[in-house]
DNA sequence: AATTAGAGCAACCGCTATCAG
DNA sequence: ACTGATAGCGGTTGCTCTAAT
């Protein structure tokens, strides 16, 4: 097959790194027929090189119908940091109140953009907004004491960069790098063709 | 035009929780 | 009650693309 799995003898079945077209379409497929299940038996049966984990993610973050991707809204912003000031690095739980998002999304999100604008407005402000991150993103959360908005509020320039998204959301340079994989009404179109 | 640095994101890894036998 | 298998979660890594020099 491909480069990358072909040294070891007892992992030369399993594949790993980036997912194919070929290989989402026939877990598409599966799951279209047979619906989810046991995901390491599923891999198995739909003839899948991955381990029933990665299927899991790959159906999960990228696949399923309704995941939605890029383009997070102002709205959707506002709700990420309010919950995770609320309860923290607890993405799972954070992308149950965000239709269509994933953890892995939410997490990446925050990571990237969010975290980015703190340290940002730290640099800029010389405070140690650090102590604060950690608070927030180790916090479970140290509710007990105040308001959790109050110990943690969202720094100014950002409020300030959505506040202008609000107006023109092409202010936010949100990604829509989404080019360099095929779109998901490609890939579902192209199982409704082949689907049995 | 070539190189480097930084950002963004998909996917993997390791750990814990839950469930079935 | 115990054990093994599986699912789920959060952290981290590594690849790719873009912008800056």
């Amino acid at each position: 097959m491909d480069n990358k799995q072909c040294n070891s003898s007892h992992d030369a079945e399993v594949r790993k790194g980036p997912w194919t077209m070929e290989e989402d379409l026939i877990l598409i497929n599966y799951i279209a027929n047979h619906g989810e299940g046991v995901w390491n038996s599923l891999a198995k049966a739909a003839g899948l090189k991955r381990t029933g984990k990665s299927c899991r993610l790959r159906w999960l973050n990228y696949l399923r119908p309704d995941v939605r991707r890029g383009n997070i809204t102002p709205e959707e912003q506002l709700l990420i940091m309010e919950l995770h000031a609320k309860w923290g690095n607890r993405w799972s739980k954070i992308a149950k109140h965000l239709p269509g998002r994933t953890d892995n999304e939410i997490k990446n999100y925050w990571r990237t953009r969010i975290q980015k604008h703190i340290r940002q407005t730290e640099n800029s402000h010389g405070q140690s907004s650090e102590m604060m991150m950690d608070q927030a993103s180790t916090s479970h959360v140290s509710s007990s004491t105040a308001d959790p908005m109050e110990t943690y509020s969202p720094p100014s320039c950002y409020q300030a960069n959505m506040d202008q998204s609000m107006n023109d959301p092409s202010a936010l340079h949100l990604a829509e790098s989404n080019d360099n994989y095929w779109s998901m009404e490609d890939l579902w179109s192209m199982q409704l063709l082949n689907g049995d």
